[in-house]
DNA sequence: TACCGCTGATTGATGTGTCAATTATTTTGA
DNA sequence: TCAAAATAATTGACACATCAATCAGCGGTA
């Protein structure tokens, strides 16, 4: 009798390979789109989406870093980016001066607002009218299925 | 009657953000993983992988960018990191003088082989365990879906 | 054979992600 | 009160990805 496999069989593998590969190639066709039709990078657009939906469109850095769950160095390094080219600005917070809060700025918003049209757009044509309802709905459970996972 | 959809509904939109934003930590769980447990990053794995399967342990450069599909300038600056830990090395192909030939160091092979049931064990826990075998399946459908539609 | 275009591969510039170390400020507690 | 611990954020070093430009060698053709 056997005891519990401890690696993935040959059919589990390639299903492994062709989903890695597959969303690789997915995430990378999405972003590659955005950049060429907004000059947004994903993460310029994860930054502005969450600046956009905050109050006065500002957030203390570490709150921005919890809300679109990214390292605080990663962070920092990104807004240094997006401050070189006007689409945020930062200032030092009034109340706690190690704090730093960051603002989007007009160039910002209207190149956000400028992007989510055809972002969505991208979305649909390379993600959505790629699979049934069924495999949409299956695509869902399976992210809920790896997270849940993620002890 | 309205036109044909352009944009996703806010449930597509749902799945398409939980989809990306999970496989994109599955993806990154798997190649920390790999990089704590054996050195080696997924583009290492995947050069060495390649090298270890072809026929006297070397391909050409740009046999082995057609094989593991990257761009060959990518390939390039990958192979400079691998050459200067000792894991590949570079000849110049007799027939044709412009070609390199890439060769599988005893160093790279011992590391792969080292690799190779961590990785796999890995593979085991973080994505094959975490779905059920009817979600495993419409994993490799949805990939196959998505690819399909990559004109 | 001498030129010209094509191909194989590398290079440099820039953007991005991660880790470890650092700086500045606030908080805690003896 | 004041030194040590904790916190907010930045920095530097490095690996990695992409793009455009470059370089060397090959091959066809006038």
């Amino acid at each position: 009798m056997p005891g519990p496999r401890k690696l993935p069989d040959r059919d589990e593998l390639a299903v492994w390979r062709d989903f890695v590969e597959t969303t690789d190639r997915l995430r990378s066709r999405i972003t590659t789109r955005l950049h060429d039709d907004t000059g947004l990078s994903s993460g310029d657009y994860a930054v502005l989406l969450a600046l956009s939906e905050a109050p006065g469109n500002r957030l203390r850095s570490s709150a921005l870093a919890a809300h679109i769950d990214w390292e605080r160095s990663r962070l920092s390094h990104h807004l240094g980016r997006m401050e070189r080219r006007d689409l945020i600005h930062r200032e030092s917070s009034p109340d706690d001066s190690r704090g730093a809060e960051i603002i989007l700025s007009p160039t910002g918003a209207s190149a956000f607002h400028a992007a989510t049209v055809p972002h969505l757009r991208a979305v649909r044509e390379i993600f959505v009218d790629a699979l049934t309802p069924e495999q949409l709905k299956a695509a869902g459970e399976i992210a809920a299925a790896l997270r849940a996972h993620f002890r």
